[in-house]
DNA sequence: GCCACAATCCTAGCACCGCTAGACATCCGA
DNA sequence: TCGGATGTCTAGCGGTGCTAGGATTGTGGC
């Protein structure tokens, strides 16, 4: 009865473990290097306790990009609101920028390592938000265009900066430059 | 003393057999899938032989990434100089995307694989002739912008568009919408 | 034509991977 | 106290990237 709701605490406890210990693992030595074995001995179990929480290596991932996800929606709601209308658009744009810089390994998880991750009309909630705060600050800036469109296109400038400069594509004495490119052409509605 | 010359010509040609293997393979089954085993068995040639061409799987990849960035360069110059000044820009955009769209493994090669291409100063020459292509597009436009970061801007944005439709992560009905919206906010200088 | 040598290639194996079956221990309710 | 369910572990399967060492082939000198 009791210990029913015990164990499950422990169990949600556990999982959280897992996922925090892959992150961290994958943050400081790359995805690879984030094995089940290793991921298993980090935590202090055996390997099938994690499968008894995930369905495979895949799924682990996926939890960190969600988690990822979360906190990407919570950095972006708080950059938006504190600017103020008018430099939303910098504000959630450095804070994207300075998120892939902080978590590239979280990073590489959500936009090129989760593919279990439902992206269409049934898309989990948390993934949702995370597009809602984006349509908030680019919507208003969309002029005669679709909205959506515009959010969709202004959040693929965006990430582009971001994924090419992670891996040294772009060069780094241009950043500034390049975003206030960025501000100029999609800020003004 | 000829027959050194027939040797390396025969080698050249398997290296490029395997090239082009990798790719296929990648093509239509996922990177995950071109393995060592599975490549030698295509080339019909034992592991060990990979090995005296490139030094592992990744320098295979980076291969087939460095033969991608070389067709790349290609439909550019093709995109451009068909369309001319006025549409280069559309040309050149629509070939990106359709590049990537039309060959996936080969654009997750470049841009999410291929991690032992040098990108700095130290370049390999097809990579600095594809910016090069680029650069003549963008360069144009760039008003009273720097040059190079009005490029990697536009690079930036046109690559977010691709790597995110790729996966799923736009709406397939906005993708006019949105590539009319790119254009309309870096075309004009 | 023959033979020593060098280059080439393959067989076999290592350590590691993701994942799973089945044995073992532990805890619960009656 | 005891049967059963729950939870965990040990051991192992097939597959991976990669490599050492032996067999085989072709070459150039006599």
């Amino acid at each position: 009865m009791v210990t029913q709701q015990r164990r499950e605490r422990e169990r949600a406890q556990r999982e959280a473990l897992i996922v925090s210990a892959a992150r961290d693992m994958a943050e400081s030595d790359g995805w690879p290097s984030v094995t089940i074995r290793r991921l298993a001995e980090r935590i202090e179990y055996s390997q099938p306790v994690l499968y008894s929480h995930f369905a495979g290596r895949g799924a682990i991932i996926d939890a960190v990009a969600l988690q990822g996800i979360a906190e990407l929606t919570e950095v972006f709601k708080a950059a938006r609101t504190a600017a103020g209308p008018g430099g939303a658009l910098a504000a959630v744009a450095q804070a994207y920028l300075d998120f892939a810089a902080a978590n590239p390994a979280v990073f590489e998880a959500i936009f090129t390592l989760a593919d279990g991750l439902p992206f269409g009309v049934d898309a989990p909630e948390v993934l949702k938000a995370a597009f809602a705060e984006l349509f908030a600050v680019f919507a208003p800036l969309a002029g005669d265009r679709d909205p959506d469109a515009f959010t969709e296109t202004g959040w693929a400038a965006l990430h582009g900066l971001a994924a090419l400069g992670r891996g040294g594509r772009l060069r780094p004495d241009l950043q500034e430059q390049r975003l206030a490119i960025f501000l100029e052409r999609f800020g003004k509605a």
